[in-house]
DNA sequence: GTCTATAAACAGATAGAC
DNA sequence: GTCTATCTGTTTATAGAC
């Protein structure tokens, strides 16, 4: 909503320096002391913008959602499917301030434990925008041409044991065994 | 080591606990507190096995990355590769005790932040020997049959997501992007 | 809006009795 | 080995002055 220009507002640069916390960290792994060493304000202050660290956690996963998401639905559906796949992927690493990020939403998924269900519906709804876009783009680059895994053994060993993690967090997340259980279904040597 | 029949020791029922702990809250999400009400001896007899926090986490890594490599050790390689990563999938199925767990090198690996490097590398191992078994349980599977997705769209894009996700674990405990990366380069639309 | 001051609970860890 | 008691520091959160 804020003008989006111009300096920015101490509630700004207090969601902003949270987001970075979590998706390094964790929402247990920061305090509201870090952010007012980072902010430059008492921790007083960031209670006056954000009463309770749930309020901060449920503003902070709309923000980078809303930020990644439009991201996501202003690559050109008139790209190959290749070429938007790559443009997606770009878009996953720039989220990243440095090496010591990971996505916000999959680090809330694997603390979804200590989090109200407004974030969980939150972090859900990220999840499920992302495997639209992505089903979409699939199957646009369907045309008669299968789909396949074009790399080593190695590289395809290593993409399906990422597929199984992140599999557990989804089936944790959504609360349904189904999200694991298609990752074996999914993946079979062509007979 | 101990011997596995019998009445577990005091220490044995501290490390069970600890290692469903931290499946369900990551390693900031419980305390020496919370162990000793499941357990039934005060923190200091806790103390008094695992000096440190940081001890403790290694212990629980080390038995549960045990546990699972033998389990997938003994699946029968002379099975069908469909038939053994069927298999691998139980096994990992059964890691979990309920729907409120993910697994435990996964979640180390959010909270990779917080443990010393003894902890990091006995993660890397962990996902290092299920990578490696998989690529060997891949190739096996090769005999002139291609891999390839068989699956709905949507079911695509929920295992590309996730595989996503896992990359990003990965790629910031093995502290290389292209961990990342790969991901890209494998999923193809075939031309 | 931002601050000082403080509350009440909890963390990991240690000393020393038994 | 297990306990009681305690230390030191941290957490989220609130009251109230300016």
């Amino acid at each position: 909503m804020g003008t989006p220009t111009g300096t920015p507002t101490v509630r700004e640069r207090i969601l902003d320096h949270a987001i970075i916390l979590i998706m390094e960290r964790g929402y247990n792994g920061f305090s509201y002391r870090d952010l007012s060493e980072l902010v430059g304000v008492k921790t007083s202050s960031i209670h006056y913008y954000f009463p309770s660290k749930e309020d901060l956690v449920l503003e902070a996963v709309n923000e980078y959602s809303d930020n990644v998401l439009n991201s996501m639905q202003e690559i050109d559906a008139a790209l190959p499917a290749d070429t938007q796949l790559a443009k997606y992927a770009e878009l996953f690493d720039s989220a990243l301030s440095d090496g010591n990020q990971i996505c916000l939403c999959g680090m809330l998924a694997a603390d979804i434990r200590w989090l109200p269900e407004s974030v969980r519906l939150a972090v859900q709804t990220f999840f499920t925008a992302n495997e639209s876009w992505l089903a979409k783009v699939l199957a646009q680059g369907l045309d008669e041409r299968p789909l396949a895994v074009n790399c080593t053994w190695d590289s395809a060993a290593r993409m399906l044991f990422a597929a199984y993690q992140g599999s557990m967090l989804a089936s944790r997340l959504f609360r349904t065994a189904a999200r694991r259980k298609e990752i074996e279904a999914a993946w079979k040597i062509m007979r």
